[in-house]
Formats: structure tokens, sequence, C-alpha cells
DNA sequence: AAAATAGTGTCTCTCAGACAATATACT
DNA sequence: AGTATATTGTCTGAGAGACACTATTTT
């Protein structure tokens, strides 16, 4: 029995685990604009924030941020809080995605952790920084994170989680959190290529534009006179500028 | 500190959680024959399986199968072995899909359960049978037992299951788990229905039928000699049998 | 003028959706 | 024969997909 816990049920004696951590995966896009003076959309990079631990176990390995739930906080409360402490990340949407029980997983014991990802642009994390527990926080490219050795099981929790937001790119309007608030075409299908690199649409234009297909996800940005805004930011010709409506589409297999 | 886990790394002297129980929800369609001589479709009804519980807390209220997980063993073996034990039900598919951690939603203390949901066949739910913990197992028609008064957070974990099997209903083919091998074009619309009532596709044979639409997730039942399988358990005229097959279609927004 | 990107015209094929018509077998 | 359910025929309008063409701006 727990000794902080006294006057609290017991669960017939069990033993209980020696903690719920969170992790939470961190995404972002970076953007790198192409050398040369010709207009294009820059190069884009899916990323993800690692730190780098200080501490026992595993230290010197990278992992994901995170940290145990305390009492009277939910796993939530804890991912934000772990988040902003280790790095500086603060007000961004968290969404939790899974649990990690193995009884092997962590060396310090019986852990149970809690698996969260957010979508960040890239701005949110310009603010990072190191703390007590990490010497280094930096953005990795998915595949390099993918190819390392991270500490734990992360590279599985971060393999499960690039497979959940690539799932929700395609059938969710998430590709808003990598983005403006309005946006061209261009910059839509760079961001879900970006993402999902086997996306391909060759009418992309079309499709997400038409009545029916685009089910209303998304509509012209317009100014105060009800002129189109445009964009010439990234091509010769000024580009329709869009914005994502409230409208969640819903998909079924069966029509 | 857990006087249990001397020589586990303690979390900073933090205080443990006293418990990671399980709970799982447990759906099945009840199939009622439909009185007077007529061929008809069964009558169908969701139901979700609940224990009346023996003891303190919540002594006396109905309640998900469940219970805490144990050193050395992952959550999701736990409700496999949590859901045999209380209810005798075996062999099913569990899907996990949500962590409940709201400081005060046990009285016995600090307890953050993982929710499970499991999709089974009537017959799977006969062997049901009372335990140590429960004075009473039985089936519930959803709509009721989302109007009583449920045992801890249970209601919510209900309606969050429910809500979950709405969405992939329509989105996976989650329907074979409610039907047997081979099956008619109006049993799985009935299926369908049933769980989504607000599901209507007037049509519905020929989207799932047709080439494009139906993407392959269906084919047709067919003897050793190539012959089609039909069957006249629900009608007067003899109905295709179809199967799903095992591919799993892909949903976009997008296109 | 050439290049680069945005957007449109147009054609064909298929599907969605509606409804009528036909098929099968029970009462 | 009448009825209940399954399945097909047919028509129309709309969209998917392909590709050539036009538009706008920079170099």
């Amino acid at each position: 029995m727990n000794d902080q816990s006294a006057g609290h049920y017991s669960a017939a004696g069990f033993r209980t685990p020696d903690g719920a951590p969170t992790d939470i995966v961190v995404f972002t896009i970076t953007r790198t604009e192409r050398t040369g003076a010709k207009k294009a959309l820059p190069l884009r990079r899916l990323e993800v924030m690692l730190i780098k631990r200080k501490q026992w176990p595993c230290e010197g390995l990278w992992a994901l941020p995170g940290g145990f739930t305390r009492e009277g906080e939910t796993v939530e409360a804890c991912a934000r809080r772990e988040l902003l402490e280790e790095t500086g990340v603060a007000d961004v949407r968290l969404a939790y995605f899974n649990v990690y029980s193995a009884p092997d997983r962590d060396p310090r014991g019986w852990m149970i952790s809690h698996a969260f990802v957010a979508l960040v642009e890239e701005r949110y994390v310009a603010s990072r920084r190191t703390s007590d527990e990490a010497s280094d926080v930096r953005l990795w490219p998915v595949e390099e994170a993918l190819a390392a050795e991270l500490a734990f099981d992360h590279r599985t929790i971060v393999q499960d989680a690039l497979e959940r937001i690539r799932r929700e790119m395609l059938t969710t309007t998430i590709a808003r959190e990598f983005l403006p608030e309005t946006f061209t075409i261009s910059e839509l299908y760079q961001v879900i290529t970006t993402v999902v690199p086997t996306f391909e649409e060759k009418n992309f234009i079309r499709k997400v534009t038409s009545t029916q297909s685009r089910r209303g996800i998304l509509e012209e940005a317009r100014d105060a006179e009800g002129r189109p805004l445009m964009s010439n930011r990234y091509s010769q010709r000024p580009a329709q500028l869009y914005r994502f409506t409230d409208y969640a589409p819903e998909l079924s297999i069966y029509g």
C-alpha cells in the first residue's frame, strides 16, 4: 500500500503503478525559402520535437518531452504542463491518441504512459528552450527521428503518432493547424503532401473547389467590399486565397 | 514513495496513482424474431453489457465490467482478463479508445482508467455469468443505459464508446463484427442503421454493389461450382449473400 | 518575349438518385 | 391471386479525370 494514500482504498493490496507519465509528440512543418530570386513555394518538411535526456535512464538519448502526472491533475493537464516546462511551448491543441503499458517499457519501474500529439506552426516552437531535464531541445526531420535510437519506446510512439496524423490529414481539416488563416490552394496541397507523401490528386483545385465534392470545407477569402483576396507571394500570377470553414464533412464507405 | 517498489525509481517522491483500472464497453446487437408467420428481418437492437456492483463504492449501481491492472500485464491484457472473470466473455476483439483521469472520478482514490470497446455477436455473450464483484450481468438497450444512473463516470464512457462505434460503423468495415460470415445486403443495412439511426441511403444496394463506389469491400458468396449463394431466410425472393473482403478503403475529404 | 504559376473550357465516362418494372416465393 | 421482399431497367443531372488552353505577373 502506498504510504501517502492513507485513508484511500487499496485495491486489495495490489501493487500500484510507479507513475503515469505522459509523452507529447509535437509535429511542426518547417519552411525554408528557396534560394534564388524566383517566386516559388518554400521547401516544407515535417519535423518532430525531441529533447536530449540529461539523466538516467536513457541519459544522452533523444526522447519525447513529457513527465509524470501529479495528483489532482488529468493526464491532459500534465501533458500541457510538461510541454511548457520542458520546451517552453504553450497554448497548443493536444490530442490524446494512445496508451503504452508494456511492463518493461521503462527501467524505472511500472510506468503506464499516455501519449498526446500536437500540431503547431513553426512560430509556436520558436520559444523552445532547455530545462532541468533536457540538455537540448530541437526539431528532427521525422524520417531521421524514426531512423535514430530514441529513449524508451519513443520510436514506436512517434511512428504511431505519424500514422495518426497521416490519417487525419486526409479525413479531417487538421491541415489548418499548419497553415495561416488564409492560404492558397497550392499551399494547402503542399502541406498535405508534406505530411502524406503518397497523396496525389491531379485536379486538386477542381475537387476542393467544386460545389459538391468540396462539401464546403473551404471558402474564398474576400475583403470588406467583397473583392476576392489574392496572393502572389509564391507565384507570378496572383492566386485566390481561401480559408477553412467550420464545416466538418462526414465520411462514409457506404455512400 | 511506494513501499512495494523498493529498488524502483521514485519519481522524485511524487505520489503515484492508486490504480490503473480498465473498463470495457461490450456492445452487441440482439435479434428478436418478429411474431407472425411472415418472413421478415428480425428486430435488432444495440445493447451494452453492464454488471450490477456488489461492493462499495457505487454498490447496487450498474457499471461497466473492468478492474485493476496488475504488475507485469498490459492494460489490454487486463481488460481481456477482467472481461472473462466478470462476465465469462472470451476471445473478443478489444479496441482501446480513451483514458479517463479526472481526479475525482473514483472515491477509492486516484484512478486512471483505460476504456476499451468490443463488438460481439449475441452468441458470444450467451455464456455470461455473475462473479464475486457482480451480483448480476445483463444487456441494456443503449438508450436505457445512457438514461440511467451508472457507477463512476461510466455514463460518459458509454457515450464516448457509442460515438466511436458510430463513426467506425460508417468509415470501416466493423459491421462485420455483428454479422455472420455471409449475409444479405438487407442484413448489412439493418446492422448499420441499428448502430447509426440517422444513416439513410436510398439506393444502398446500388452503392455498395457498384464497381467504383463500393471500392471492393464486398464480394458475392459462391458455392464450389461458382453458383451464387442465396438466402431466403428473411425474404420471399432469395437474396444474394455477400461477404466482406479484406480490403480497407482509404477515405479522404479531398477527393 | 519567355518563363512560371494560376485558373478555365471542354469532352467523355461513370456514378448518384429516383422511380418504375420485374422476379421469386410465401400465404 | 395477392403480397412482400429482392433485384434490375432506365433516365437525368452532376461530377471525376484528363488535357489543352488562357490569364497574370516576373525576369
